[in-house]
DNA sequence: TGGTGATCATAC
DNA sequence: GTATGATCACCA
């Protein structure tokens, strides 16, 4: 079932775009390295999208412009971007002094069924494992068509890294263990932060109060800092 | 100006 | 509603 669904996710991208799925990592690389230095109109062509004015009522659309051009899986499955080869791609918004202008989504923060799930299980370490992190130009007073793709790059966290996320995550998941989740705000976590993910903020998904009964809450994510990223960033380009 | 909370599109 | 992809927008 899940083999027929993977394959007809590919197929559907493929026979849309006739970009097929990199077999390798060495593929996957020598066509981030073939858009490096385009501008978002230049790729959008290649697929024959249209570059929207702005990201207003399209904040996800370099993404998938992105997913969609390098021939990553399309589809709202949680599984890695490039399934093959255990990727997840990231594109990352640059601003004119070169730091990282938003923080960076990993993935929903378990409001329950968070029983017995530790640090290796998590969303967040399975997101993170390998990452090919894109540099997107983001200053706003570039026009989206002429924003340049950058130099992306593999990325996997080292064990220093893995060990900091890895407290973050604890610390965080303890306060929703506890049904403690209203009392966490964004300023928690070093690397990791917690905040809200929805359509808007009456949105409302189950989750657990202090007495240990079902609670309607609003939903949240796991993000990545700024300053973490920004980290990764300045790691990869003084060649570490 | 940057960090936090709020929000937008879309598939299923 | 939940998942994917994220950025917007306010205010200290």
């Amino acid at each position: 079932m899940r083999l027929f669904y993977f394959d007809r996710k590919i197929l559907t991208n493929f026979l849309l775009t006739m970009i097929p799925p990199p077999l390798s990592e060495q593929e996957l690389m020598s066509r981030v390295e073939n858009i490096a230095g385009l501008t978002l109109a230049q790729l959008a062509n290649q697929i024959s999208w249209t570059t929207p004015p702005n990201l207003l009522h399209n904040k996800g659309w370099i993404g998938q412009l992105l997913e969609t051009v390098l021939g990553a899986s399309a589809g709202s499955l949680s599984e890695p971007d490039f399934q093959y080869l255990g990727i997840e791609l990231k594109t990352i918004p640059i601003k004119a002094n070169g730091n990282a202008a938003e923080t960076t989504y990993v993935c929903v923060v378990p409001l329950e069924k968070h029983l017995g799930l530790t640090w290796d299980k998590s969303c967040v370490a399975k997101k993170l494992r390998r990452v090919l992190w894109i540099p997107i130009e983001s200053s706003s007073d570039i026009p989206l068509s002429d924003r340049r793709v950058g130099t992306g790059f593999l990325w996997s966290p080292d064990i220093h890294t893995l060990t900091k996320l890895k407290n973050d995550w604890e610390e965080l998941m303890e306060y929703v263990a506890l049904g403690q989740i209203d009392s966490i705000d964004a300023s928690y976590g070093d690397y990791l932060q917690i905040r809200p993910k929805a359509a808007n903020a009456k949105i409302r998904t189950t989750g657990v109060s202090r007495s240990g009964k079902y609670q309607e809450t609003l939903p949240r994510g796991f993000y990545l800092r700024t300053s973490f990223t920004n980290k990764i960033i300045s790691e990869f380009q003084s060649g570490n």
